[in-house]
DNA sequence: ACTCCAATACTTTAGC
DNA sequence: GCTAAAGTATTGGAGT
């Protein structure tokens, strides 16, 4: 039992490009929702600074956080001993 | 040496410190969902990939759609790019 | 109508069109030299990596160092600053 | 004069040190130089600005131009991508 | 594991 | 001087 000869010429291709169609909104409406999200990063951001913060020390701090204890403490001893050799101390 | 009636020594900076904290959490929270939304992106083309897209050609289309409001607007207008440039305006 | 005698009919867009040729040409040989060395850059990185250090680190020590004295020590300060308000020390 | 007992408790790091010297004057020689350029860059346009061209019109060209290899030929092969994306290659 | 490419984030510049 | 935009650098992920 198929679904007959001749109602429609390209069952296969017409369901995959209703496929396609639903794949490419879901991704754009989530990339979307993404900006959105950004957007109110960069309102906290503004904010901040408009109450006296330094925006780019904020961004350091969350970057930090981040990573966790063990990376972090990894990535500094790596650092420290790099800085170390150069006389950066 | 005390700014005020002492009840707290440092009001101001316990007011900042609660700002940061504040604005900290904000971000993270944000991020956080931000991810979660990365994570259902990234869903949508595994899924994809299951029923025989090709990944990589449906973020090329996103990214081709993306742009067109903006780019090929603009490189419709190229000409005219061209003849500000040479103060044919 | 036309300016001057008709060896040429459109002598200053002529010109204005040869400007815009060179300006155009220049920029691109410029870009490409940038080119260049933007992968001499990376080739650094990569034989370094070769020889066991942290690629990652290494670019933090380039950008630490591009930080003048007073800038990276004020920077430092805010970024303490902060981080002890959070109790990341 | 030889690196085995003891003359030179630390011939490895001495060398590695050495090593890590050489790398970050390197890159940071490089990086000067595509400083260079980039002014070169900025030369070109503040002149080309100082005979009546529109700056940002140049830059949109040139942009224009650096996307024609690659970003024009992928935008003349959608069809193809999405025969593919639909499974029809 | 490693290379390559796309995506994100940061920096700097131009315009109001 | 500040907001908006471009360009640049770094990071993460996908494919081999």
């Amino acid at each position: 039992m198929n679904e007959s000869i001749g109602h429609n010429s390209e069952p296969v291709e017409a369901f995959a490009k209703e496929q396609l169609r639903s794949i490419i909104e879901r991704v754009e409406r989530l990339e979307e929702e993404k900006k959105t999200i950004s957007d109110d990063v960069k309102d906290v951001y503004t904010e901040a600074k408009g109450n006296g913060f330094d925006v780019k020390a904020l961004r350091t701090i969350v970057r930090l956080r981040k990573m966790n204890a063990g990376d972090r403490a990894e990535a500094e001893t790596i650092l420290d001993t790099y800085m170390h050799a150069l006389g950066m101390v």
